[in-house]
RNA sequence: GGCCCAGUGGCUCAGUUGGUUAGAGCGCCGCCCUGUCACGGCGGAGGUCGAGAGUUCGAGUCUCUUCUGGGUCGCCA
């Protein structure tokens, strides 16, 4: 018998040490994956990748224990050899090879040119080969700022004394209904898959007070955009106890300005890399629906086509309004039509018309839906009843409310449009690890 | 789903008004090169042009069908 005692050490050291002084000089054992060789003959480069960046190796014929033509580009290796500081090299440090050890080698050539800084290949290609495209520094970049927004979102909800939930993505019935829902065969039950968390979460702030998932939706739209995913991570909130659906977009505020600062803090490599410029975050401009639009039209000349929701075209001028009249990234559009929103929305008891709701516009395009949400029993059921709605397979969420609820709103903050925005890219699908589309069902 | 565009070696593309053995760069293979970082140099392999049908003496190039991909609209995150 023997007792496992915890993770072991690795003898591998991380990038940061190496860098460090005192490892000039020193014997060093790396494992990494060859990401290409530059063979001049006598001396060669090989480039090693590894998750913390990559590091330069010097092959040394005569000093180096090994031929530089055993190696190939995308073996695993395991090399040893002596750290020396050398002004040429990527990371300011290099280590000369004096042993290679072949962990694993590949069956065939890359189909991708992987190795470059910028691969030159169509977005079709990089996802027909995603598990290859993705080791791409560039490419693998995206998704390591991707984590970071993530793990932004759930450190800065800790803090806020938000509980974590993972609510049930197969269902019997869904928060919004329609037909946009994917149907699947549940033991000879039919069942659908969750086009998002909302009745879960709002449920939780009867328990929870403050509630927050990160999770998968699915919506079975026929929309083949560069903006939509027929599967998409969703980061939702729900709070309780608010004062109004302000208090939402503080919230978000405050995830974005804490977001931010991580991402500086922590992923500022990963940020140099693809070139990215962080948003301004300090304060973000919140306006009502109709006055922007109302603004846009003036300001750019464009007619209002259709008076309850934003064209695509207009997202993009509203940010670019938002940016002139107020150096701003991120504007809040605040009071949308109620008849464009799910029956669970506050209408604005000032003007029925209008919801207590926003969404949230990043360099032109929407990333955000949240807002105050219908609280009490009798409220939600004549919501309900005017919306020609039954109240069958509602019954438990129904129930939390006729038990009391707390005020409460919440928003979902679509995780790769974010992403996207942020880094620049112009298709949901290049900030997703595995996307699902209309046409794509795997890898 | 509607409309628009595209499908040529592993990748990215060129291919003139239809005319003999379809080109390039990168990658790959071989040889050379002591410092690269888009390394460089020389040589080589690899495609019958998404698929099917048609027009024509002759089609990558024209027509139709079909498949695949991209964009866009509706809708949304």
């Amino acid at each position: 018998m023997e007792m496992v005692k915890g993770v072991k050490k690795s003898e591998c050291l991380e990038l940061e040490e190496l860098r460090k002084e005192e490892c000039k000089g020193k014997s060093v054992k790396v494992r990494g994956a060859v990401h290409t060789i530059r063979d001049m003959g006598t001396v060669a480069f090989v480039i090693l990748r590894r998750r913390d960046g990559l590091i330069q190796c010097v092959y040394e014929k005569g000093v180096s224990d090994f031929e530089i033509k055993d190696i190939k580009e995308a073996a695993s290796v395991e090399v040893t050899g002596i750290v020396s500081g050398a002004e040429k090299a990527p990371h300011g440090i290099e280590i000369r090879l004096r042993q290679i050890r072949i962990l694993s080698e590949p069956a065939a050539p890359m189909p991708l040119p992987v190795a470059k800084w910028k691969m030159n290949t169509s977005l079709e290609a990089k996802l027909n080969y995603r598990p290859v495209s993705l080791r791409n520094i560039r490419e693998r970049a995206r998704f390591r700022i991707q984590e970071g927004l993530v793990r932004g979102f759930r450190d800065f909800l800790y803090g806020q004394g938000f509980t974590e939930i993972h609510t049930p993505k197969i269902g019997a019935k869904s928060a919004e209904g329609g037909a946009n829902l994917f149907r699947l065969d549940y033991f000879h039950r039919p069942a659908v898959l969750q086009q998002s968390p909302q009745f879960y979460k709002q449920m939780m702030t009867g328990v929870f007070d403050r509630v927050f998932e990160t999770a998968p939706v699915f919506r079975a739209e026929k929309h083949n955009t560069k903006r939509h995913l027929n599967e998409y991570t969703s980061l939702d909130f729900e709070m309780g106890y608010i004062d109004g659906f302000e208090d939402i977009m503080a919230m978000e505020t405050g995830y974005l300005q804490y977001t931010m600062k991580l991402l500086e803090r922590e992923y500022g490599d990963q940020l140099q890399i693809l070139g990215v410029e962080l948003p301004k975050t300090d304060q973000i401009p919140a306006v009502r629906f109709d006055e922007i639009k109302r603004l846009v039209s003036e300001e750019y000349g464009r007619a209002i086509r259709s008076p309850y929701d934003l064209e695509p075209e207009e997202e993009v001028l509203i940010s670019r309004y938002a940016k002139e009249k107020w150096d701003a990234d991120f504007v809040f559009v605040t009071h949308y039509p109620s008849r464009k929103r799910p029956f669970y929305a506050m209408d604005d008891p000032e003007d029925s018309k209008y919801t207590l709701s926003f969404d949230l516009l990043f360099r032109g395009m929407e990333i955000t839906t949240g807002g105050q949400r219908i609280h009490d029993y009798h409220s939600l059921l004549k919501k309900m009843e005017q919306r020609g709605m039954t109240e069958e397979g509602m019954e438990q969420y129904l129930s939390a409310f006729k038990y009391g609820m707390p005020p409460h709103g919440g928003l979902g903050i679509g995780l790769e449009r974010l992403t996207m925005k942020l880094t620049g890219d112009d298709n949901v699908r290049e900030t997703t690890l595995f996307p699902r589309d209309m046409s794509r069902l795997e890898p």
